[in-house]
DNA sequence: TAAATATAATTTGATTATCAAAGTAATTGA
DNA sequence: TCAATTACTTTGATAATCAAATTATATTTA
């Protein structure tokens, strides 16, 4: 029970850390022009070649209205192109240009050195249960609040 | 250097859900009425009896400014109560009133219960090097970060 | 197959969170 | 004692967001 508070504890400031260090990070970076939930839409889209905009703005939890102006602010920056689908004509996809996928890796490059950083303070024991951990938490998080 | 990507992906995937299950359940609860931000300045006065506003804008990582407004709507819903300090008249100290503190603990209790749940997967070894490995990292970005 | 319904996206009008810079009042220190 | 500093608030601007209305297209159904 105790452990629960220090837990809770590290895990709120860890969190608040985290994000503070992604957003000042990004700053001080290549890619400053982008907001950090720009990066976000960037991410998104990025694992795919090509997203249709509501599939992209029902991954990322906002209205497609959202997502419509972060993209037409992203295409006016040069990082995303956006195109009517031929098969469909309602439905419209969107691709990051060569300079999203520069910023797309560069985010990547960022997220993967915090987490070496993170990885080298662990033994392999410790890392092979934080991994274990933070797969059952995921899961088990996905399963008991399904309906967010 | 497959781990890291392993622990990459669940992390971000995690960052997200916590985030959204966080500002979902606020939404359906009681305090329906704040938003996650207005309930972030509540949890970071809810620690101490009273807190200045300079201090608490410095831990939220906002500027004066920001926290100004953010207590004049939380003072205007009845969460907070601001005084000028007598020691110093350019102070300005903040404290939650009962239906501030009562907001406090059900977002503590939340967090409680999301803590202990994920808690619960876990055998009281992996309890141990979870909050092990969390503590180093908090630590470790503190250190690697602590320009931010 | 024409009309009704559903879907995908955009636009509109609003709110909230945020900042930087200017302003106000009180305190400190040379 | 008055210039500089500090603590806070106000002002004016911008980002991100939503819900609801709108437009265009596709699907269903009578």
């Amino acid at each position: 029970m105790n452990n629960h508070a220090t837990v809770n504890e590290i895990l709120v400031r860890l969190f608040a850390n985290i994000l503070d260090i992604e957003e000042k990070c990004l700053k001080v970076g290549e890619f400053s022009d982008l907001s950090i939930s720009e990066m976000h839409v960037i991410e998104n889209i990025g694992y795919s070649d090509e997203r249709t905009m509501s599939d992209t703005a029902k991954t990322l939890k906002v209205t497609s209205g959202t997502l419509t102006t972060a993209v037409d602010n992203l295409i006016k920056k040069g990082y995303v192109e956006r195109r009517r689908s031929a098969e469909d004509r309602r439905v419209v996809k969107i691709r990051l240009t060569e300079k999203g996928k520069a910023a797309f890796k560069s985010h990547e490059d960022f997220h993967k050195d915090l987490v070496t950083s993170a990885l080298q303070q662990l033994n392999s024991h410790e890392e092979e249960v934080l991994i274990k951990v933070l797969s059952d938490i995921d899961v088990f998080f996905n399963e008991k609040y399904n309906f967010v």
